[in-house]
DNA sequence: GCCGTTGATGCACACGAGTGCAATTCACCA
DNA sequence: TGGTGAATTGCACTCGTGTGCATCAACGGC
């Protein structure tokens, strides 16, 4: 019954041939019993899988990834895990490639610009494909990945690489939906707390919040726009007190930030440092919809990735390309919705 | 200067014998180039680090596991990305086993049993080790990774299992911490809210905070523990409900939550819903310190767990155990540290 | 009773790399 | 000049698996 037919060999992992020897078989018939579709008889399948048993045998991956010059292998590109929205997205990711029987290598790219190394990293393992939640790859690095017919696809980014796919959400009409919310509030002098570091999605949240404003076109509508010195909740502090930190008629009263926890810090100095109730002096809106948004103290007032659809067809889009990969590369834009709580309510409203 | 030879064949992975072409020299040469320590000659090693550039060549890291019988896969099995204490466990965790060339390969392990299934589906990998952020694994199962020396280490998990190392936090100490900050307060009517599905973790902060009380023996302290129905926010939603809802004498005044999320949740139903002031008519002190339990909306005193501590902790425990695969189980416990904010404050303190 | 067909089985090769061993080169010293 | 040693190099084997091909048995139709 034990499994120690070497006594204590540094290593005890059951081959193939072992569970073949134990059935009275071929090794090929114990390939077969384990590759699906493969031509086995029945009493044959049967001994194969009561050895297999016995021995505690696992049909080593790594070997048949080898031999099929195919692994089931998929990098996510992650770039810290600061980010409070990044979990959202990962579980659905991993819990998508398991169900397609692909097992997520993980990979951190800790500056935007190291996404280079990890792509090339992750190249040694010969991945099926990988998936980038942060930063681009250099052109050169996307050609190799193109010409390898390894997919890449993007969530969140843009970069218009041949053969890549993107996912993002529509940042846009985010942009655009926190506009309307905060002029249907009554809110009049308007502000938008990017991230720094330029990011794509961040510029198009602004874009579409000034263009949304604009076609209102509320009389005496003004806008301000201005960059945190770091995405995070102290980035929404030190904004804030740039935005706050003036005459009470020159403050403005309705801001939109990239990210719901940019509004977090914001929404605390409002009422701390400055003494404003928000909601009621100050109307704000988020980005994202994080699991905090809806706590009481905030009950913020945000626009809702599609985290879980984001995932999904990020997925898809790779096993797509995996299977055709001369695919034109294709840019998903998923809906976003305005989750309305109460951080963008105004006293004065009408 | 292009790399395809063979046009549009399926496959362009560049192999060492493609190197060794090109370079003029035996396949064994590029191999030896690759292994550090090999005998190569300067000349030797530039001929084929220049074909190789050329080609682009990158070792097959799966080739390389197969022949050395070693793979550097480690298993990382978490339980939900639900917890906002993960993402810091998993930024030092991934960093530091890139940082030994080690890669993460995620596991989402989504019920608790389910760890087994996650496991077993590791070995299909053969993996170089397990770390388990989540669930203990069964003892047969605990048993076989024993056995194919693939070493496994628990954060934050107990079992006793032979052959399986540990490293945790001193949720003990954390909940004596937290007994004697609330005292210090002046809190008399105490109250622990503990997560549902009794965790070890979740035990032992309740019994080391009861422990320190009795010991500090102050006089008409009253206890009580409730569990709550969730783990997250909300459950300390509904635990904030069930704890206050009472006469005002008969309610706590120093809350202990086993986990900030859970914090949060108490502090907005005591300040929304029940009018208290926090601090002030309730002192509250949570666990973990995650990011956002420094946010001026709660200003959380809470304990510490040494994310990167644990971390470092247990890749080094499997280091070791990969070294030295018969080492006798070891159990880490590292300290923690009280977060003086403000939440634990009472209006009454002497 | 013979032959063609179908299905199962085993042999042998392949995947891409590391490495022991023997052969070769080369320098150096007596 | 011959011998000794170290340093390099290439051959060939190995890791654990998938799979084409040939073989073989069984079976059914004539």
């Amino acid at each position: 019954m034990t499994v120690d037919d070497t006594a204590n060999g540094p290593s005890h992992w059951v081959t193939a041939a072992d569970v073949a020897r134990r059935a009275g078989v071929s090794r090929s018939a114990v390939s077969r019993t384990f590759t699906p579709g493969a031509s086995v008889s029945q009493e044959t399948r049967e001994k194969v899988m009561a050895a297999a048993e016995a021995l505690g045998y696992r049909v080593n991956i790594l070997a048949r990834s080898m031999i099929q010059r195919q692994s089931n292998l998929v990098g996510i590109v992650v770039s810290g895990f600061a980010s409070p929205f990044l979990p959202g997205i990962l579980a659905p990711l991993v819990s998508e490639l398991d169900r397609r029987g692909l097992a997520p290598l993980l990979m951190d790219a800790r500056r935007a610009d190291n996404v280079e190394e990890s792509l090339r990293d992750l190249l040694s393992y010969r991945v099926a494909g990988a998936i980038l939640t942060s930063g681009t790859p250099p052109i050169e690095l996307a050609e190799e990945y193109s010409r390898l017919h390894v997919p890449v696809v993007m969530i969140n980014r843009i970069g218009d690489f041949e053969g890549v796919d993107t996912v993002g959400s529509d940042n846009r009409r985010g942009g655009a939906l926190a506009a309307e919310c905060l002029l249907a509030s009554g809110a009049r002098r308007l502000a938008y707390v990017n991230r720094p570091t330029g990011t794509h999605s961040g510029r198009e949240r602004g874009a579409g919040f000034c263009e949304a404003m604009a076609l209102v076109g509320a009389a005496g509508v003004s806008f301000e726009l201005i960059e945190a010195d770091r995405p995070d909740y102290e980035g929404g502090v030190t904004a804030a007190r740039r935005l706050l930190d003036r005459p009470a008629n020159l403050r403005p009263d309705g801001v939109f930030c990239s990210t719901d926890e940019l509004a977090f810090g914001l929404m605390d100095v409002a009422r701390g440092a400055f003494g404003l109730t928000v909601p009621g002096d100050l109307a704000v809106v988020g980005f994202d919809d994080i699991p905090m948004a809806r706590a009481g103290a905030y009950a913020m007032t945000t626009i809702r990735q599609d985290t879980t659809g984001l995932a999904q067809r990020a997925v898809a889009r790779l096993v797509e390309r995996m299977e055709a990969p001369s695919l034109p590369s294709r840019a998903d834009v998923l809906p976003v919705t305005l989750v309305e709580r109460r951080s963008h309510l105004l006293a004065s409203a009408g």
